[in-house]
DNA sequence: CAGGTTATGGATAGATTAGTACAAAACTAG
DNA sequence: CTAGTTTTGTACTAATCTATCCATAACCTG
């Protein structure tokens, strides 16, 4: 008996998602989540209650799909160990390439929120949290495994070694909003494995 | 004849520096100013003109104090090559600690205006790039001592080498941020310079 | 097709924002 | 001590921000 909604509730999430991306928690404001969504005040509010909520929204579905993407790589078995970890660089590289605006990237959502938020949000503060222990855990699956096969000769553990791939990670991501392009991000990853490989 | 100001524009600057440094551009309001520097409105904005000037001139003081410690020790003729890279890493993760309330740092004043203003502020994005230029310059010069030396294996050039190190310290300060403590960031930097070292 | 329920659009509220106007205070040079 | 200049505090402005209110439209079920 309800009337319907007219619009998708995840596509509506989706666009905000993009907004707060590129542009921030607090230079995006209601209006421009209004035009993003393509909603107006009354059905974002209706739907998501407020803008700090749908903010909460947003980023859960950013690491739910795009971190997810490298979750996958990591744990594709067809592939050997650094395989997986070269892929999982080449698709950081690629993302930084896809949102690239005048020279520049907007990085990763949960970088920018962590650098923006994490101090004063304790919700947004949690679901990062929670992500980077999932990345880490899933790295460390993968360097484990490297290193019993020998691909890794890197005699740290795994533990190490994740954090350590998890802030090269973070740091390819400042590096592309701060204007590195493609060819410098590849050098950096390159790099990076010398570390684990030797 | 003028009436003197009975203020020191320089401990204001600073003032506001932290306090930008601590929340953020958009986060920080004109009080907030006003609090964290013991002036009043008036007395802001007939020194600064306006809050994105005096951003402007706490960024530019960042640059000009914090990092260039880090560029000091760089430049520091007693120790070696690798002894300089590994002070360097030292005083990230020290400024790392003492930024630290809650279980997480503050990070870098660079970074933080890096992720939430480059893409859409060209002046500030100008002052990181410049600056991001004297840094890499000076561990270009500490890499190749260190490759002439013997202490550095690495073969890969140094352009690449300091392109990397800039991006680890990158990904420390967002690691911090998010909660790493000083262990977590020891690690990630001696498994980073394991990349040069082999 | 009618009744109940929700969605929607537009107007608006109330707080907060960056920035200004202005008068009075304060200081120094003569 | 006084004239001249600048600083400073207070009150204010105008815009903008998040969020709400309410009347109306739209839809599904029975």
């Amino acid at each position: 008996m309800p009337r319907p909604r007219t619009f998708d509730e995840n596509r509506a999430v989706d666009a905000a998602m993009r907004t707060f991306w590129a542009n921030g928690y607090e230079a995006t404001t209601t209006e421009d989540l209004c035009a993003a969504t393509g909603l107006g005040r009354s059905s974002i509010y209706n739907t998501f209650t407020s803008k700090h909520e749908l903010f909460r929204r947003a980023l859960l579905h950013y690491v739910a799909t795009m971190n997810a993407t490298q979750l996958g790589i990591l744990d594709d078995e067809e592939r050997s160990p650094v395989e997986r970890l070269r892929a999982m660089f080449a698709a950081v590289i690629d993302g930084e390439m896809a949102t690239r605006r005048d020279g520049r990237s907007i990085g990763c959502l949960t970088v920018n929120t962590t650098v923006e938020l994490a101090g004063r949000d304790p919700e947004a503060a949690e679901i990062l949290d929670r992500d980077v222990e999932r990345r880490a855990a899933a790295l460390r699956v993968v360097i484990a495994a490297g290193q019993r096969a020998g691909e890794i000769a890197s005699a740290r553990d795994a533990h190490a070694l994740a954090r350590y791939l998890n802030a090269v990670i973070g740091g390819m991501r400042v590096a592309g909003q701060g204007g590195a392009d493609r060819a410098a991000l590849r050098s950096i990853a390159d790099t990076a494995l010398d570390a684990l490989i030797g």
